[in-house]
DNA sequence: TATCCTGTAGGTGATAAACCTAAGCCTTCT
DNA sequence: AGAAGGCTTAGGTTTATCACCTACAGGATA
């Protein structure tokens, strides 16, 4: 309708096409925001912001051929100004706390109310950051613990012998096992167990377990 | 082909909202299709179809509180006339398989273009199965040779209420969160468990988290 | 009817996780 | 040199849960 009116331009980076279809009638509803562009990978993405700098890019988390994780990185780092909003299905803090290390502005899941879509955009357009209470708590926890809020993900405060202990347990190894093969007794396995669990702000075993298989996996691609 | 009156009318459940509202646009974009009705739990699907009951359900394999296979079987059985069009994010023949045995008529990968979901839902309504050749194939191997040797761990062995368990443990969860989630006694799990451990050939729980967590990660998408 | 499969759950003993404490080594800093 | 702090090791205690066994109801099946 009017061309006036429509300031700001978005870009949306997700594989799934009907969800893009979603988002942009959801946004272009909106006077004043407009879908600019879809792209389904990564590297298409990027192509596309060198060539139109959008607004604002709302990213998936979870593309196929590559993870939005790292593209927020390169974006972020390429064009610090360019608020991303990244969106997820995956009800995880972990998740949320890498995309807002990586220069995200704000995380919010696909199960959530188109409302709290809308308003979640407005926020990182505004300069604000969007995430939920548990998240934000969770990543002001690891602040305190930590001093200093390390750029990145926190595996490095990990020792050579916990990630030892740690990558082990990514082989699906449980504690007697790791014990047996690395001449330890299981007490000390436990007591770097717990280490690592605190560095990483994890609850329990099974979730230390799931880290652990989840980064063992990475390293070996 | 189709009645140039526009009444079929369409009933979709999935959780995800700004997804609903995509399809909800691509359907309404056909003259003679019409989304009747969107719902974001197995329950309230369930009362709706018993209220309005519609020419064609879209249901989401994995809502939140509930899972959509069991909403596919009640729902069949009660409406064997109803045709249902699953739809996942899951590029997993077994999900495929698993929502046809159920009583589907169709799968389609949420991943999937436009067109291929707007063909897909035309196949389910003329009364014919819609599916890829591969998960085709897969179901007729399955039906030729009913007893295979399943090397190493086949997850077809696992019933669908342990195939949820092992998801859930994939998400990292442990036993009692995934108990409070499915609202069962963590005794339930316990057996689930065991028995995830005894058909996938597993020693120990580690382990098992550590298939889970691999099988879960490859499958999300 | 008998039988198997599925989903549910209780009971028990063994085991491991969670938490606390601490000692022996290393560095590093003052 | 002495103090401070991190790394690796491991013991002790309590609590949680794992592993294994049994069982029962409902549905499918033969």
């Amino acid at each position: 309708m009017t061309g006036k009116t429509k300031n700001c331009r978005i870009m949306i980076v997700d594989d799934h096409p009907i969800f893009c279809l979603g988002m942009t009638e959801l946004i272009n509803k909106e006077p004043d925001l407009l879908v600019a562009d879809c792209k389904d990978t990564a590297d298409k993405a990027w192509d596309a912001v060198k060539k139109t700098l959008p607004d604002l890019m709302i990213v998936d988390i979870s593309l196929a051929e590559s993870n939005g994780i790292d593209l927020v990185e390169d974006i972020s780092r390429e064009y610090p100004h360019l608020p991303i909003l990244v969106l997820s299905m995956y009800d995880d803090s972990m998740y949320a706390e890498r995309a807002l290390l990586a220069g995200a502005m704000g995380y919010v899941m696909k199960q959530r109310a188109i409302s709290q879509v809308v308003t979640a955009i407005r926020h990182v357009l505004a300069g604000n950051v969007y995430a939920s209470d548990q998240i934000k708590e969770k990543m002001i926890h690891r602040m305190i613990n930590r001093k200093s809020p390390k750029t990145g993900f926190s595996l490095d405060e990990l020792t050579n012998r916990e990630l030892e202990v740690f990558r082990l347990m990514g082989d699906g190894l449980d504690s007697k096992e790791i014990a047996r093969r690395l001449n330890l007794s299981m007490k000390t396995i436990g007591t770097h167990r717990e280490n690592i669990k605190k560095k990483l702000n994890l609850k329990h075993y099974t979730e230390l377990v799931k880290v652990a298989v989840h980064w063992a996996h990475e390293m070996k691609k």
